[in-house]
DNA sequence: CTGAAAGCGCTTACAG
DNA sequence: CTGAAAGCGCTTACAG
C-alpha cells in the first residue's frame, strides 16, 4: 500500500545544511545573528526538502497558536457572513487564523471550550439571543459581541441610536401617528430598538404611537401589516425593527391597495441586501457588521499581544446609519 | 501588575491525584486499564484545577489537530453562509474544528498553506473564479469544491443539469424563443449554465435563442433586459443564469411597461433569499450549498480518518433543483 | 493496573 | 555566530 509521504522537519534540514537545528531556526525565523552564508545554506535546504516548520510544535514552545476563534450563534445569511467577513479579514491582516464555531442555544459550550484549549490565542463571542453568557476559562482572552460583562471588553450596534435616529427621521418628515412593529422581548437588540423609537417618540408632544408585536419573520411582519391596515386610526407611517418584518409588511399593504409611500410610508431596520430591490425600496438602518467584527478582532489580537497583562474591560458602540429610499415620503402639512 | 493565572498541565493534576502524569492521561482519555477508584481520583483532581489538556502539545504527538480548513473564496453573502453552515455543521458532528480563510486571486496561496501546517488535518479547497488551483503540500489531504482535480476529490454544483432542466421546463411551457443571459465566461460554473442551456435546447426543433452577455451582477441584467425589449422579435422567455441579473432584467421590464409572466416569463438561477420576495415571485434553480459543504466535509474526514493511505481521486456533481415560481407561466399554444 | 522514560518538533537561554 | 541541552505538555510502548 503506497503512503503518503512524511514531511520533513527542522532536524532533516539541519543535517541537510550542515549545521545544528538551533541555526536552522535561527535562520528560517529571521535571527539577526546568522551569517547570511549560513541563511542562505538553510534556506536552500529547507526549499529542497519542502520543510514547513510544525505548528503544532512551534504552538507547544512558544504558547501561541496565532489563531482565534469566533463563536457565533446560527444567523440570518448576510449578517453571518458579513461579520465572518469582518473579522476574517481584520484577522488575516494580523496573522491570525479563525476557527469559526456556531453555537446554538442548547450546545454544550463548555465543552467546546474545552477542545479550542491550547488551540487558540482567544476568542470572540457572539452568544445566542436570549442565552446567558458562557463561563469562560479565566486564563483566556475573550472579547463580547453584542452582548455585555463587567469583565470583558465588548462590542455592540447601536441598536437605540439607529432607532431613534430612524423615528426622528419620520418625525422630521412630518409623521404623528407612528406604528412600530417590534422584535422578539428576549431578543436585546430587539428591546433596544423598540426603547429608541419610544424615546424619540417621548420627545415629540403630540405623536400617536402604536407598537405590535413581531419576531424579525415576514410572516410576523405580513400579519401586523394587516393589523395596521385594519385600524380605525390608520398611522400614516410605520417603522418595522427587522427589514424582513417589513417586507411582509409591505405586501400586506399591497394585498390591501395601500400605496407605499403615497398612503403610508415603510420603514426597517438592517439593510438587507434585499432592501434596496423592493418596490418601492426601502428606507432602512444599516449596520455596521463587518466593522464590528473587524473592531473585535482588532481588540482582541491587541489584548492577546499585550501577554499576560489582564485585559480593561471596556464597553464599545458602533454607530448605525439611516438609509433613506423611496419607501418613506414627505409627508405635506395639513 | 496582575497576571493572568496560568493553565493547569497533567504535571499538576497527576501530583494532586497521587499518581503519575501517564495515569492521569489514560483515565482521562477513557483508557480501559485503570480502577474505578483511579479515574475518579483522577477526574476530580482534574476538576478542582480546572485542567484542559492542551491542544497543541496533544497535537504534536498524536500527529491529529482535529481541525480542517476551508479555503473559501469572496463569496456573495448567502452563498458563502451556506457553505459554512454545511460545513461547519458537518465538521462539528465528527469532532473537527474549522478554521476558515478567504482566498482572494492574488492572495498567497503558498504562503497560507504554509502557515496552517502543522495546524490542520486536512483542507477544503474553493478556487476563486477563474483561477487555478494552487500547488498543494504532497502530504495534505484536501477535497476540491467547484472545481476539479485528477489527483483529488472533488464536489462539484451540477451547473449544467440545473440550466438543462430549467431550460427543458421552458420548452415544456410552449416557449419556442428564448433568450440566455450569460454569466462571466472565465468562470467555469457559467459556462456550464451555458452550455446546459444550450445543450437543452439542441434537443428541441424549431426552438430560436439568443444569447445576451452578463456578468452576473444586477447591472449587467438590466442592461439585457433593456436589449431583450428592443428586440424586434421579442423572446417569450428569459433566462437569466443568475438570479441577481433575473432582478435587474426584471426591472427593466417593468421600465418597459412589460408584466412578467404576461408578456414575457423569466427564469434565473442561484435561488437566493430575495428571490421568493420578488413580484413575481422568481422561477429558479435551487443548488444545495450546505449539502455540497456537509459532503465535502465528510470526505475530508473520511480521507482524514483512512490514515496515510493515499485517498482516490473521486468527482462528485450534486443535483440542482428548479423552483417554480410564478415568474414563469404557461404559454398556451397558439 | 501503574510508572519511568522516551519522544513528538520545535525554540531559547546558556556557553563558547 | 553557532551548538548542545533543556523543555514546552502531552502520549505510548515497555517494564514490572
Amino acid at each position: 500500500v503506497a503512503r503518503l509521504a512524511a514531511a520533513a522537519t527542522i532536524r532533516d534540514v539541519a543535517r541537510r545544511a550542515g549545521v545544528s537545528m538551533a541555526t536552522v531556526s535561527r535562520a528560517l525565523n529571521g535571527h539577526p545573528s546568522v551569517t547570511v552564508e549560513t541563511r542562505a545554506r538553510v534556506q536552500s535546504a529547507a526549499a529542497e526538502l519542502h520543510f514547513t516548520p510544525s505548528g503544532a510544535a512551534r504552538s507547544l514552545i512558544t504558547r501561541r497558536t496565532q489563531t482565534v476563534a469566533a463563536l457565533l450563534p446560527e444567523l440570518q445569511g448576510e449578517v453571518l457572513s458579513e461579520l465572518i467577513r469582518g473579522i476574517e479579514v481584520a484577522a488575516r491582516a494580523q496573522g491570525l487564523h479563525l476557527l469559526v464555531s456556531s453555537v446554538g442555544r442548547d450546545d454544550d459550550m463548555p465543552a467546546l471550550l474545552r477542545s479550542l484549549s491550547g488551540r487558540i490565542d482567544g476568542l470572540i463571542v457572539m452568544p445566542p439571543s436570549g442565552a446567558a453568557l458562557p463561563a469562560l476559562p479565566p486564563a483566556s482572552r475573550a472579547v463580547l459581541l453584542e452582548a455585555a460583562d463587567a469583565a470583558l471588553p465588548s462590542f455592540q450596534v447601536d441598536h437605540h441610536g439607529g432607532a431613534t435616529a430612524m423615528t426622528r427621521h419620520l418625525l422630521a418628515q412630518g409623521h404623528r401617528h407612528i406604528a412600530f412593529i417590534a422584535g422578539p422581548a428576549h431578543d436585546a437588540g430587539a428591546a433596544e430598538r423598540l426603547r429608541g423609537f419610544r424615546d424619540a417618540v417621548a420627545a415629540a408632544p403630540g405623536v400617536t404611537t402604536q407598537v405590535l408585536d413581531g419576531d424579525f419573520s415576514e410572516r410576523s411582519g405580513h400579519a401586523a401589516g394587516q393589523a395596521i391596515v385594519a385600524l380605525a386610526e390608520r398611522p400614516s407611517a410605520v417603522f418595522a425593527a427587522g427589514d424582513l418584518m417589513a417586507v411582509g409588511c409591505l405586501a400586506a399593504f399591497a394585498e390591501a391597495g395601500l400605496d407605499v409611500p403615497r398612503d403610508i410610508a415603510l420603514a426597517g431596520f438592517d439593510d438587507i441586501p434585499m432592501a434596496r430591490y423592493l418596490r418601492p425600496a426601502l428606507t432602512t438602518v444599516r449596520m455596521p457588521i463587518a466593522e464590528l467584527g473587524a473592531l473585535a478582532l482588532r481588540r482582541l489580537a491587541d489584548d492577546i499581544a499585550a501577554g499576560d497583562v489582564p485585559a480593561v474591560p471596556s464597553r464599545h458602540t458602533v454607530a448605525t446609519e439611516v438609509v433613506v429610499r423611496a419607501s418613506c415620503a414627505h409627508v405635506p402639512r395639513q
